[in-house]
DNA sequence: AATTTAAATTTGCGCGCGTAAATTTTTAGT
DNA sequence: ACTAAAAATTTACGCGCGCAAATTTAAATT
């Protein structure tokens, strides 16, 4: 590689033998130049590393090759698995992600929209943080940038939606559960975080009147993202309070069952189907930690690659220009059997 | 707020009575304009949400206001955490933070040099991959941009290293479990992907040879960043073949003692300090899952915080032109006692 | 070989802001 | 009130690239 320093555009046009504004289009789309053009141009790159300055690219494109992908908190595994999902299909189609985390917070949610708006995205991957988020200002923000709404819905805003259906996520380990052995009682928080809460609760109602069961569900104190501690804190205030009515428990989520069993743990009750086990837990969204609990924890997965790529396709074929009417798209989870339940 | 968009610098500079150098000032440091100045700027943004072209401001800029936060996996919690920790001391000290994943691959993180090299940051906070990183395009890296290496460290490279003293770390929890019990074994990866397994082996040794006690490593097979799999499937193996000379065993770090207490539970083989269990499993990291594990697990944690506040504030004072020669930093581990061992 | 079509080139302007130098205004100090 | 210092303003230029229009060159078609 020559060390010969390449400063602009114009330099590196006159090494590779080839115009400026050509150069531009091959970094805008490598693919729009003739095949011959960009063979010099790769040859060019391989003796000097230019790279063009991003910021003067952006500055007057109307659509930068970026993308913006936030989730509700990235410490999550669960969001922090399937945000490195995206990030990897954004590189793969050739754009440039950039990952934010709203750590939480409804205030800073609007900040990370105020970020994105600067940096003229041509896309937006966004999972809200749900019920706490400002419907107004993602509104807002979805009228300037093209924006899918992915994980959690807010009514019809953005280009589509796309989840999993979590009406079929509990309706269906509801269902497994009931066959298998009692009918399961439901342990969820009190105000949680996220609104696909309140669809799963409603599904688990609903199905457990649909198979001629009476529903039953404990809802327990917590502010908060720690809902393992959540969880933990909760299972023993409920089993003190001897809420469970079954011995089966269906959490509204994995990380709020991941704490139960720990409670269980520590109140010395075996989780499991064996003879010798005293109640069966299962939970929901197939989080990355679950199969490593102990038991190993039933339960009903999203189709992350599944949920992934039909985001990332929509906002792709919006950002061509393929527009199509807003539509939302709930993919069905499976569920995965294990010990626990 | 009034509706009428204001479309650039100049524009704003008229609607709020200032100058547009002064402006300029102002967005790169407010507290650098008089107060009453200041005042006027900020009654004119009440007024106006005018926000300047990040592009056209970092194009001519010497130092920009970002800050690159880079990790080997983004998705394992314990990089997760220290992440945001690293993220918010940033915000609060007026950067932009932009937060990258190497995705446990060499390759990938490379790329992210050459990505973080074009947005010109004002430093880096560099967590590598270890023994797989290309230590040259590393070096070339931090010649040209202020990089802190934290969490594990490569040599003398960059501004400075701040992570945890493995050394302290596993000898000090070594200790523990001597005085508590058996003496340990070590549990570990044949072909570790991070390089501060191997101070965790060796400081092993030296602790139990220092203690009068003979070592005992068991290293299993296993490729990635699959710690929990890893150390699952390691475990049945080594049980099977009878591998653990003690019934203590100390894992080289968090994620692979929770894959062997799967394997444990699989096994049938009870884990704890009472009577009635087997054996004794310990782990190292201070993983944000380790508390939740049944049973919960005894670890030496890192000092998230203080690794964090280390390593961000040694890069502000860099940035901030106070050079100090290189140094490295290790700060102890706190010894979390569980249920476990 | 002539024609059509596509791609590359030349030319030149503009984006929104950084920044430097010279000038004016404001503030602080005696 | 006078002076010196500090801050704000005016003026002007440049950054590196996008982009559009006109022109030239190369490739594809007949």
């Amino acid at each position: 590689m020559s060390d010969s320093k390449i400063r602009n555009m114009d330099e590196f046009a006159r090494v590779s033998g080839v115009s400026r504004p050509t150069l531009s289009k091959y970094f805008n789309e490598p693919e729009s130049v003739r095949q011959t053009t960009r063979r010099k141009i790769d040859a060019a790159l391989k003796k000097y590393d230019y790279r063009p300055n991003i910021y003067a690219m952006n500055q007057n494109r109307k659509l930068t090759k970026s993308i913006g992908i936030v989730v509700p908190l990235l410490s999550d595994p669960y969001f922090a698995e399937i945000a490195r999902n995206l990030e990897q299909r954004c590189i793969a189609a050739g754009y440039r992600p950039t990952l934010f985390s709203s750590h939480g917070d409804p205030a800073f949610e609007v900040e990370v929209l105020d970020t994105l708006r600067s940096m003229k995205p041509a896309g937006v991957l966004f999972a809200p943080l749900g019920r706490a988020s400002d419907r107004a200002a993602l509104e807002r923000f979805c009228a300037d940038v093209p924006t899918l709404i992915f994980d959690s819905s807010v009514d019809e805003i953005g280009l589509a939606f796309v989840g999993s259906d979590n009406f079929q996520f509990t309706s269906h380990i509801t269902d497994y559960l009931c066959r298998t052995g009692e009918a399961p009682c439901f342990f969820e928080m009190k105000t949680p975080a996220n609104p696909n809460a309140h669809r799963r609760r409603q599904s688990y109602v609903d199905a457990m009147q649909s198979f001629g069961f009476t529903p039953h569900v404990i809802s327990v104190d917590g502010e908060g993202w720690g809902f393992e501690e959540i969880g933990r804190v909760g299972g023993h205030a409920a089993f003190d309070q001897n809420q469970f009515s079954t011995n089966t428990i269906l959490c509204s989520n994995d990380r709020l069952a991941i704490g139960l069993l720990t409670a269980c743990y520590e109140k010395g009750i075996r989780v499991g189907r064996g003879a010798e086990c005293t109640i069966r837990v299962a939970g929901q969204d197939g989080h990355p930690h679950s199969r490593y609990t102990c038991p190993p924890l039933t339960t009903i997965s999203h189709n992350y690659d599944a949920v992934s790529q039909t985001a990332a396709e929509a906002l792709f074929a919006a950002i061509d220009g393929h527009v199509t009417p807003w539509q939302s798209t709930r993919l069905e989870g499976k569920l995965i059997m294990r010990a626990s339940a």
